[in-house]
RNA sequence: UCCAGAGUAGCUCAAUGGUAGAGCGUCCGGCUGUUAACCGGAAUGUUGCAGGUUCGAGCCCUGCCUCUGGAGCCA
């Protein structure tokens, strides 16, 4: 039976027959034996195995070079030489899968950018294994700190039939040939489709049924963003609270960082070490200041005094009811915060219509949570729960009401105060890591011209 | 989409307008309980693509492509 690696680096008793699969990381030769590193995934480090000469298996060894696939069968024994706790004594080898000379990875560090450039052999590095077993644990804590909390997980659907959620552009879904917006009645969904740019509208209506939900899946935007910190496919949470309001929407969110952060420190120690060694330094103090300290909370209006006040020259105008752009965002909450950031209630003309509005009658109850080094991670609102209001604001922004028909409906039958909040995973992972690119964070990134794989 | 920078060996990078190189990797040999081992040797190029200037272009000019950083849009 398969032991994996982390498992036997875990061990502490020596073992007879072991076995081990997996990928040859570096072979150096002695007379009479040979240390093969493998790597199997399980965890960043390799397990040493000592191959004698006259091992049955040995004589393919020279094929057994890196990027190679073997299975070996041993005794797991301390090792007698620094470096390594335990090392695996081989008593058979096999060569399952040899990799010849062309094998792109070197036991040298590779930049990533190079290594975006062979997205399928770039799991088997260690920057990228490191990264991606990150992710799937910090996708299991997603879960585990919403159902800890009682939270219902939705899965709101891929392909939506509303073109106008105005969260940016879509990409259109079709069966139809030729000229598609000639007759998209005789489209396959009799209408024209998109590729989901939110699950929140949806998720709206499952709350206002199940009380508290999220969401956790992919989402689409066709906005041609060439940035480190745009995909046109991403993965989106979006948690949504009935009976809930703004207030406990900056609560949940603050949380929900924190735990992460939390989660991370606690569960991906080794594969964070990798990261302070070679993508982020601070990465372990960002991390705890984050679990460590409440983030500050800044109603619009005063970021923008604070802006104005702070005597910086901003390359964009500071002025209520413009948007923050990134300097000033950058500003708030690496130099003013220090921390991460909340700023809440937003002039109304900048934000959507499902947002509500204050009793001010200018600003809605908009929040965005900002981190340092990566800007906005989340962004939320308390839900106008009040129809008229609701289609006043459809109004107010141009919109048709027969196109939220069903979204009014929530309002129109036993409606609640309800918030929730919407945050990119990657971005997440990003500031979790300290890794700049998204394209590093998802396994195959799909940017404006490249669904390469 | 806009602004800036960069494309030279498998990778990371050198190369006054004058014969295209190094380190690493690869291959061959040696040495060693080794640790991104070490020592010696060898192979490896349409200098991103297409034009132009010049006796001569990796280098200068024009267009295009790709990548990187920043900006906008946002998560």
């Amino acid at each position: 039976m398969r032991t994996l690696i982390k498992h036997i680096l875990a061990s502490t008793e020596p073992g007879d027959s072991i076995t081990v699969k997996g990928w040859v990381r570096t072979r150096r030769d002695s007379k009479g034996f040979s240390f093969l590193e493998l790597n199997d995934g399980s965890c960043l480090a390799n397990l040493q195995v000592v191959v004698d000469a006259g091992t049955p298996g040995s004589e393919h060894i020279t094929r057994l070079v890196t990027g190679a696939s073997a299975v070996v069968e041993g005794k797991l024994v301390p090792s007698p030489a620094q470096g390594q706790k335990w090392e695996l004594r081989a008593s058979r080898v096999e060569l399952i899968g040899t990799a010849d000379a062309a094998y792109p990875l070197q036991k040298k560090g590779h930049t990533p950018e190079f290594l975006r450039t062979i997205a399928h052999l770039r799991p088997r590095s260690n920057l990228f294994g490191a990264i991606f077993r990150l992710r799937s644990r910090l996708a299991f804590a997603v879960h585990q700190f919403f159902q800890e909390r009682d939270f219902v997980y939705v899965h709101t659907p891929i392909i939506t039939g509303s073109d106008c959620e105005g969260a940016g552009e879509m990409f259109r879904v079709t069966s139809l040939k030729g000229n598609i917006d000639e007759k998209p009645e005789a489209d396959f969904f009799g209408k024209k489709t998109y590729l989901t740019v939110s699950g929140q509208l949806e998720g709206e209506a499952f709350a206002c049924a199940l009380s508290n939900i999220y969401t956790f899946g992919p989402t689409f935007r066709a906005e041609n963003s060439n940035t480190a910190r745009h995909a046109a496919e991403f993965w989106m949470i979006e948690p949504e609270m009935a009976f809930c309001d703004l207030q406990g929407d900056m609560d949940l969110g603050e949380a929900f960082i924190k735990a992460m952060a939390q989660h991370a420190l606690e569960h991906c120690g080794e594969d964070l070490a990798l990261f302070a060694k070679f993508v982020d330094k601070g990465v372990h103090e960002r991390l705890k200041f984050v679990v460590e300290r409440p983030f500050v909370r800044v109603p619009y209006t005063e970021a923008i005094g604070i802006l104005k006040q702070s005597g910086r020259q901003f390359e964009f105008p500071v002025e209520y009811g413009l948007n923050l752009q990134s300097e000033h965002e950058r500003f708030l909450t690496e130099e003013y915060a220090k921390s991460p950031a909340t700023v809440f209630n937003y002039p109304r003309e900048i934000k959507p219509f499902y947002m509500r509005l204050n009793e001010d009658g200018k600003t809605v109850t908009a929040m965005d949570i900002l981190v340092p080094g990566i800007g906005e991670v989340i962004g939320g609102a308390q839900r106008e729960e009040r129809l008229d209001q609701l289609l006043d604001n459809m109004k107010y922004q141009k919109l048709n009401p027969d196109d939220y028909a069903w979204y009014a409906d929530l309002r129109r039958y036993g409606t609640v105060p309800h918030a929730g909040f919407g945050l990119g995973f990657e971005r997440l992972l990003m500031f979790l890591t300290g890794v700049s690119n998204i394209r590093d964070v998802i396994p195959f990134a799909r940017t404006p011209g490249n669904a390469e794989f």
